[in-house]
DNA sequence: GTGGTCTAGACCACC
DNA sequence: GTGGTCTAGACCACG
């Protein structure tokens, strides 16, 4: 229920889990997804809250409502999300993680470790 | 000068700041660090904003106060500092970076590259 | 509503305060406290004020934080807050009286009145 | 040398230790205590800092001084202190210590505990 | 409605 | 000069 982090808005984690969904395969394009109110008592959580998080999901173009039966995914949902991601990954994150690890004194025999741990699962 | 970002506190980018000369050895372990006032007019924030900065960097034993004197650097400031991050970054930032690329469809060779466009600098 | 000392910052005795109802079970476990206005308005300071003190009572776990409802209650709140009472007055408090007694040529039997005395009640 | 405690103003606590050592016979009426220059470097103080407390602690009529000759300690100085921490301890300090105990659920014998192992001294 | 942050300006004790 | 506290009032994101 409430596995949200505190500094960050929890309709935005909404979406991280919606989008995350889409891209793994979850959830395909045409496909529906649970009401706001479903989705709001599956996580604990206020009805607003939900709201506000399909909103901005069906402004990006990842979700898009027919009137009387819900939020569907959209055709290019997948291909938003993941442009939208992998640009915000190669110009802030990357480059911050690289830095920070320099900073820390990391080498790149750390990241590679995490890699291959996580690649085994 | 406000180069401050939106989505971050000021004061917390403060104690970035500080935090970052400390571990670069911009200011050492017993230096004097500038005073709420100074610091506030050098970076064109409000009073309080740095008041409150210093305060949080106490609080977590980075920096001491002598009273009417100043703020000065303690012995483990770099210590506290670098473990703090390490453990972040290897609990959090690490993990999450690995999953974002392996849903990205990125290959390490990403990583390898921006690590070694870094090091050439 | 000015019935603070003028010895000690009012938002550590508004915490005081907090703390003792807690402690008393005027507030348990999962009780939500009222909202920084309200407990502004009911003593009658600046809202910053009650700001400061919650937020220094959510860093030491005694109450924490639900986006948008308000500050709560924590499950261990009672005990955080009477472990660390004890552990100053055993390591403060108490030696500090007893030395001063001492000093005074005051004899135990002082203690034991005052003691009954307050029994009494 | 930096031996004083955060919330208390250094000034008072050098007070209190001249006081304690009055009470305690190791400074006698009469006696020339030391001057302001050798205490702040005695203690690692700066000097204004020692002349608040003589200035407090002559306007308290505990120590005189004698122009070109340096403070002493005046005939009622113990008789002053005492009185003056007497009155304090028994209207403040002792009902808050015993009030302090019993919302911690502490008995009598913890502090006859404490008694005892400070006698034994 | 809630808390979180920031500004502006003030007063204080202390060194 | 220093930090510590408080007030007044504002704006914001969030639920």
């Amino acid at each position: 229920m409430n596995d949200f982090k505190q500094d960050r808005a929890i309709y935005l984690q909404i979406a991280d889990r919606i989008c995350d969904e889409i891209v793994s395969g979850r959830y395909n394009a045409g496909d529906r997804i649970p009401s706001v109110r479903e989705y709001a008592v599956m996580i604990g959580v206020n009805t607003n809250t939900v709201v506000r998080t399909f909103d901005m999901l069906s402004r990006q173009g990842i979700v898009h409502t027919k009137r009387g039966l819900g939020y569907f995914v959209t055709n290019d949902a997948s291909e938003i999300i993941i442009n939208d991601r992998k640009q915000r990954f190669l110009n802030e994150s990357l480059p911050e993680t690289v830095r920070q690890m320099k900073l820390l004194g990391l080498t790149e025999e750390v990241f590679l470790d995490e890699w291959k741990k996580e690649t085994g699962k």
